[in-house]
DNA sequence: CTTGACATCCGAAACGTTTTGGATTATAAT
DNA sequence: ATTATAATCCAAAACGTTTCGGATGTCAAG
């Protein structure tokens, strides 16, 4: 059995009330009782029960993350670095971090969320890969419940959040191809329900059209974030009567699978074709070739929503509710930019 | 403020009691108030609070996580699989999970042992990378905390753990490597206080000792299980002045890094130089070349740990208290079984 | 000697459940 | 009519904290 206050008022003869305020430093007990509380509590190793604290203070000091996972494995590096950002920083506010993984728009995820908000085991729940109609959003907001949200949604509902332009992100990459010289550009796109997905393709499509391009659609595939994904699009469109010279991809996952495609194509990725990514993983820096792509920060997207979030479960009032992060183009040998003007 | 069961008892007029026992599905409650008490459950919107449940119970089911990272940021696509694994297991047995980031055998470490442990957030402990020396676990045991290890020790502590049989994964690729005719095999291996470290560094001995080959401690350089590493270590050894014709590493990552030094020296992996990993992460089938490696199944070790915990947890006996995975080799084009006979 | 101020303590209630051990009433058996 | 039986219900305690509103005792000032 664990050490309550009730034994350390026992030994040391005073009432539970004392010892409470004792170990909370509280100015109301003798120099001499505080002492001897603290003592006991070192002696028998005292920890105060976070779940008794918990329903009297009623709050946990705990947020929740439900990741969207296509499926139920997953292994999106994208997702690690995201959660070591939100975890370190609620480390750094002592707060807990509780962890689901679900299918995004599942009965499971709702479900999740019932568990989290409901239940109240959390003071709050960061949303991330928003989607266009997002039932959780709705959910929330109704509830009135603390949430933090990476990404927007399709009206411009009030709720707080932190966005990366996804739509200059691709809009600038794809210019960055335009400059290359390529004309049949392709883009593998994240599923369209996801508000990212349709910034994503809105940049590619400004892009084109800002240098009087046309809009091909034969040249668009959708994917699920995934490698395999990737590569499924990639040799789809490599396979094309007329194929692209280049291949705009939505995220880096994608993009690797897409390069692999490209490889066994038989084609030189950087020379023969270019392809770009979006997120720079770490992985994109050791892809081979490196992977040309548009830069955000995700950790420290990670570490910003979580300290966002934690100010609104606290009542502190927002900088900016609204926070659109621009991303930055990283060029590499992906996309050929100095291999393929020779 | 959320509805509570005082708040049914006072709309039906009936006892908290019997709002419990109705909602608990008691039998020495009348079908008409039961009937009762659950619609106005239902308009009310009634959910139990989680915390209050926790601290009558005093069981949380909640399994705690904490996941070791090299660096505040980490992005090992390893862990996204694991965590999925136990995620999804806790879940079907309505268990949450709640997660940290910590660096190995640092203070941050051990003190968010202590909050999970100590401040009883968690029914159990998920250990993973266990350490030669391992604080945690002495630290578990000692306090007789329910907990599950992937991953052995160095004595033959007897708590219950899974891990996968390294020596034998690495022994069987090496012997691989030498079918293909290497004799000069190098091994980049990670740091040696983690257990898993030092079974595989074993299996490479014995690999080569099993065919005659001299172990020369020039090939073997350690690296901290990040791509990054593994670039620099397969760049050390690539320059030495008689460099080896096989590399096997002993994460899949690294392995990565090292296919990317390989690349920079003008080597051609799968032909002039040999590379292997060890996990089998869905990146490595999508490298280029394909990766050979050692399979561990991540995602359903994740699933079988957290059964295991929550077994412990309910205090059901353990079918197997120690159990050993046997890896298998899968073997891709890095390695050149397929393109270096020519 | 009385009063007020201060320092120190504590009982009780509260947070929202579950559980224990009856109490009450009606029904059936004797 | 009496008694056992079953069917319903509930008050109170418990889980381990924190907090509210005093209670008590001491001491200096009047």
């Amino acid at each position: 059995m664990a050490v309550t206050l009730k034994d350390i008022a026992q030994r040391v003869g005073v009432s539970v009330t004392t010892v409470s305020r004792a170990l909370g430093g509280y100015e109301d007990v003798a120099e001499a009782t505080r002492e001897k509380v603290l003592h006991a509590a070192e002696e028998l190793g005292y920890y105060p029960s976070a779940t008794a604290r918990q329903l009297q203070k009623r709050r946990t000091d705990t947020i929740g993350f439900v990741i969207p996972t296509f499926g139920p494995r997953f292994s999106d590096p994208y997702f690690s670095e995201l959660l070591a950002g939100i975890g370190n920083e609620a480390a750094r506010h002592n707060f807990d971090l509780l962890v689901s993984t679900r299918s995004p728009d599942s009965p499971e995820e709702e479900e999740a969320y019932h568990r989290l908000v409901d239940g109240r085991r959390v003071d709050g729940v960061l949303v991330v890969r928003t989607r266009i109609e997002d039932s959780r959003l709705a959910y929330l907001t109704q509830r009135n419940f603390p949430f933090v949200a990476f990404g927007r949604s399709q009206a411009n509902e009030d709720f707080p959040y932190l966005d990366v332009d996804g739509q200059k992100g691709l809009r600038d990459v794809v210019q960055h191809l335009i400059d290359l010289g390529h004309e049949r550009i392709a883009y593998v796109s994240a599923p369209l329900n996801l508000t990212f997905a349709t910034h994503r393709l809105a940049g590619y499509k400004q892009a084109l059209e800002e240098s009087g391009l046309a809009y091909d659609e034969d040249l668009v595939i959708v994917g699920y974030l995934t490698e395999e994904d990737g590569y499924q699009a990639a040799h789809r469109l490599l396979s094309l009567p007329n194929p692209p010279t280049a291949i705009a991809v939505a995220n880096d996952l994608m993009a690797l699978g897409a390069m692999r495609a490209a490889h066994e194509h038989g084609l030189n990725v950087g020379h023969d074709v270019a392809i770009t990514g979006f997120d720079d993983i770490p992985l994109a820096t050791h892809a081979h070739p490196p992977l040309t792509t548009v830069c955000q920060p995700i950790y420290d997207i990670g570490r910003r929503v979580c300290r966002m979030l934690i100010q609104v479960i606290k009542g502190e009032p927002l900088a900016e509710r609204h926070i659109l992060l621009e991303p930055t183009l990283v060029i590499r040998e992906s996309s050929g930019a100095t291999t393929m003007n020779e």
